[in-house]
DNA sequence: CCAGACGTTGTT
DNA sequence: GTCTGG
DNA sequence: CCAGACGTTGTT
DNA sequence: GTCTGG
């Protein structure tokens, strides 16, 4: 079995949990790796609940939409604009999974980087308080339109950051005009493309034996954005 | 003023 | 058909 | 996104 | 909490 932190504390320069199970078909409402960093730029690797649930919620079944952040509209968008300016993250994956049209039909495709690094998804995050001392930490996927590899299986993909830009993304100083420049798809020849089977994405299969033409080494991965 | 949304994707 | 849950 | 439910009364 | 629509 796999240990992916040693390779994502390298990668990332984080520490985090005591271990983190690998994933193979990540839903909305569970959750995913994700790096923040606090006002002295110190990172920290956490898990956090995919669907973004706002501080104002009376609870968190909005979440469940607010799952995806459409780049263009960030700043402005009433439930993601103050997140956009304070709580920015990284949310990590070995790779994410996008349905598209094939001859035989819809079918699911795999999305991973060809260095076999971890993936870095521009995302935002937000503070919940339930009843009590519930406290729940979510976030959100930024999505941004396809690059050229991308397009003809989807039309949009998540934002995904190179590690100079990822360092930009979570900097406090960062102008937001400067923030927004960095949602840009990945350059086209680093990520591969591959079909699997259509177990993937029945958030009831989870176990890698389900999933054959899919070899995940590293951490996370989301499933379809 | 109060009520209700606060989001994206994809499809027609 | 449409909404909710994962 | 896809999969799966789509409902109420009453009881624990 | 804050904005939009009625």
């Amino acid at each position: 079995m796999f240990t992916p932190l040693a390779e994502i504390a390298r990668q990332f320069g984080v520490s985090g949990p005591a271990s983190l199970e690998p994933r193979y078909n990540i839903a909305p409402s569970q959750s995913v790796a994700a790096i923040r960093a606090d006002a002295e730029g110190l990172r920290s690797l956490d898990m956090l609940r995919w669907g973004l649930v706002p501080h104002w919620a009376k609870d968190v079944s909005i979440g469940n939409r607010l799952i995806n952040a459409r780049a263009e509209t960030i700043a402005e968008k009433p439930a993601f604009r103050q997140a956009f300016s304070r709580r920015r993250c990284l949310v990590l994956a070995s790779g994410f999974y996008e349905w598209g049209e094939t001859p035989a039909g819809k079918a699911p495709f795999f999305v991973s980087p060809r260095s076999g690094e971890c993936l870095a998804f521009a995302g935002l995050w937000e503070q919940w308080r339930g009843g009590g001392d519930t406290v729940l930490e979510s976030c959100a996927i930024i999505t941004t339109t396809a690059n050229a590899t991308l397009t003809k299986v989807h039309q949009r993909m998540p934002a995904i950051l190179t590690a100079d830009a990822q360092a930009c993304w979570l900097a406090d100083e960062t102008p937001a005009a400067e923030r927004l420049q960095l949602l840009q798809a990945a350059p086209e020849d680093q990520l591969e493309v591959r079909q699997v089977q259509r177990t993937v994405n029945n958030p009831r299969n989870e176990g890698a034996g389900l999933i054959n033409a899919v070899a995940v080494k590293a951490a996370d991965q989301t499933h379809e954005v």
